[in-house]
DNA sequence: TTAGGGTTAG
């Protein structure tokens, strides 16, 4: 990035002042002004901003600063910055307050580097910043990692008195922040006269965007009297920082506070609910909506809703917010496609994006995927490959390797592996070890060794490979009894410091979230745990149950591997749900990984005989366990 | 007569 630069800030030239004109004529004009910008104040959309825009040309007033400053600001966010842009390029001679607008609107669309570039033209043209632009300039810097403008534009705010102005101070903590210079947001934060409880907001910001959230409790401790604002912004970085527990545990200090949740404080706790698959909490938090007028069912609230129940097993629910939303927008529509692909309903998914398409809403990439998964899980290979074609013929999108290797997906599930691995080799992109994971995933489940150990090969000499496709390549050569092959990949895992992501499943008893590792003993339960785990162990063997040995990592003895799968987190974590909730009533429980085909058949049973209902979600999708069956067709 | 302190879902 280059901009050319002004270093000395004492050459500035003030403009001057004109004098007032007693002119009749120019009072008119002063009428007119206010006509236009009261007309353009009161815009919704860009076809009502074009004909106003034709009139100012046409009655003369396309230079009135005035105007134009209400115009930029309008067509910067209601039609597009390049509009605003191409007007900004007609004006002879546009202030500060012109070009304080259209970086913000350069800020809007996230064009940092046209919004920085724009504000060292002015200053090339010797226009004097005002702590405005500044602002707008090191937000953009901020949000660029641009440090060396950022810098500079300090050292003008320092040269025109400007850098202890509250907003200029807190855009240069946030600022800092962001490139990570903890050391200079701190000065400017104990600089500050007023350290209230917005400066300290902002420095709470700083910590939790970068993961630091030790020093964040500390700034956050010690403001006095800490509002609604500050909560939140402590809950949704502990939420980005996965603090999930923690961010809950916030929640409830700040109502012992006596402070009210907003809209945003209940996105972030119902994020956190949904992450965590606390599905009572939610529920609690969604009445606490409705009881209180004061928070509004937003696009916000409505999509945060939908994606907590949908995450959390409920999908009707997650289908009743749906429908009782007035207002939709791309990203509701998306979160509820996504839900009810996850969940295995397909056909309902397909409805929900046609009747977006009906409803004039476009789709974007995400959209896709979400679609596109819903074809994988419901096996509709035809009408797949028809949506796949139609994004780049129908809505100008490129297909991305999401949206690949949800094809792959798609032919993998079936069987027609050959397709999927041809499919690969014609792509114009080059696969990633996702979706050659699961080309080989698929290949495990429908027992083509042959192009597994191809694949697996690929995958081999591919850079970038997760914890879990080493273990998922470790687990097909097991499976077919090459131990030397397996010992191999684990081997290499070693070399590498690539630790297996420890197995972790959650189940959510009376509003708090009970965790298992396997074979876990921290639970103080845990001695009613393993019984009941035992006792259910004999009567899966009654009923015919044999252990699957080939998906443990070691080459261990049979009877070794029995005892190593007895103890998988889910296990433990669906035996705790049968010991501490009422008969009949539906376990639901949250994996971080994907489950093993041994439990998977293990549940089914578990199902079966006692009668419940098991909802799993694991890393990948729902599994709805009832009456010995599962809602994914036993492909995952 | 031109203007904003901090927090929000895929």
């Amino acid at each position: 990035m280059s901009y050319s630069t002004l270093a000395v800030v004492g050459c500035f030239t003030y403009p001057s002042t004109s004098a007032p004109n007693p002119n009749p004529k120019l009072s008119n004009s002063t009428a007119r002004r206010k006509e236009f910008i009261s007309l353009l104040k009161n815009c919704k959309d860009t076809n009502q901003i074009l004909p106003i825009h034709a009139k100012i040309i046409r009655t003369g007033h396309d230079q009135d600063p005035f105007i134009l400053f209400e115009l930029l600001r309008l067509s910067s966010t209601l039609c597009s910055v390049n509009y605003a842009s191409t007007i900004f390029q007609q004006v002879h001679n546009p202030n500060v307050f012109l070009y304080t607008a259209l970086i913000d609107g350069f800020v809007l669309v996230g064009s940092y580097s046209d919004g920085i570039r724009l504000y060292y033209r002015m200053i090339d043209r010797l226009i004097v910043p005002d702590k405005y632009v500044i602002t707008s300039v090191l937000k953009a810097c901020g949000s660029r990692f641009a440090l060396r403008e950022g810098k500079e534009v300090h050292c003008q705010a320092l040269k025109l008195g400007l850098s202890l102005n509250r907003s200029v101070t807190m855009k240069l903590m946030e600022f800092y922040g962001k490139c990570g210079e903890f050391d200079n947001a701190r000065k400017v934060f104990d600089k500050m006269t007023e350290r209230d409880v917005v400066a300290s907001t902002v420095m709470i910001n700083c910590f939790l965007d970068h993961g630091l959230v030790e020093q964040a409790v500390q700034v956050f401790d010690r403001v006095r009297v800490k509002d609604t604002v500050c909560w939140t912004a402590m809950i949704d970085g502990l939420v980005r920082n996965g603090e999930m527990n923690m961010a809950l545990e916030m929640f409830r200090e700040m109502q012992k506070d006596n402070v009210r949740p907003n809209e945003v404080t209940i996105v972030c706790v119902l994020s956190a609910c949904s992450q965590l698959g606390a599905l009572e909490l939610g529920r609690w938090v969604h009445s606490y909506i409705g009881k209180h007028h004061r928070i509004e069912l937003n696009h916000f609230v409505g999509g945060a809703l939908i994606n907590m129940y949908s995450r959390c097993g409920d999908i009707d629910e997650a289908e009743r917010v749906f429908a009782m939303m007035k207002e939709r927008n791309v990203i509701t529509y998306n979160l509820m496609i996504s839900g009810l692909a996850m969940h295995g309903k397909s056909i309902e998914a397909i409805q929900i994006f046609r009747g977006m398409i009906k409803q004039g809403i476009l789709p974007t990439s995400v959209t896709f995927v979400a679609v596109l998964n819903a074809c994988s899980h419901g096996g509709l290979v035809d009408l797949g490959f028809e949506i796949f074609r139609s994004m780049s013929k129908d809505y100008g999108i490129p297909p991305q390797i999401e949206h690949c290797g949800c094809i792959v997906d798609l032919l993998g599930r079936i069987g027609r592996l050959k397709e999927a691995y041809n499919f690969i080799q014609n792509m114009e992109i080059e696969p990633d070890h996702v979706m050659l994971g699961a080309l080989l995933s698929a290949c495990k489940i429908h027992g083509n060794f042959e192009l597994g150990e191809q694949v697996a090969r690929i995958l081999m000499n591919h850079g970038a490979v997760d914890s879990g496709t080493y273990v998922l390549l470790s687990n097909v050569y097991a499976s077919s009894g090459k131990w030397k092959e397996a010992a191999q990949i684990r081997a290499k895992m070693k070399e590498g410091g690539i630790l297996k992501e420890p197995g972790c499943s959650s189940i959510e008893v009376n509003n708090e979230i009970h965790e298992f590792l396997l074979g876990d003993l921290r639970h103080p339960q845990k001695g009613k745990i393993y019984k009941k785990l035992e006792e259910l162990n004999q009567v899966l063997k009654e009923a015919g149950h044999t252990p699957a040995t080939d998906v443990v990592l070691h080459d261990i003895e049979d009877w070794e591997k029995e005892q190593a799968l007895a103890i998988h987190s889910e296990r433990l974590a669906i035996c705790y749900g049968l010991i501490s909730t009422k008969p009949c009533t539906t376990i639901r429980v949250v994996k971080n990984l994907r489950v093993c085909d041994d439990c998977h058949s293990m549940i089914k049973l578990i199902a079966k005989i006692t009668g419940r209902k098991i909802v799993v979600r694991d890393r990948k999708r729902f599994h709805h366990f009832e009456n010995g069956k599962c809602s994914c067709g036993d492909y995952w």
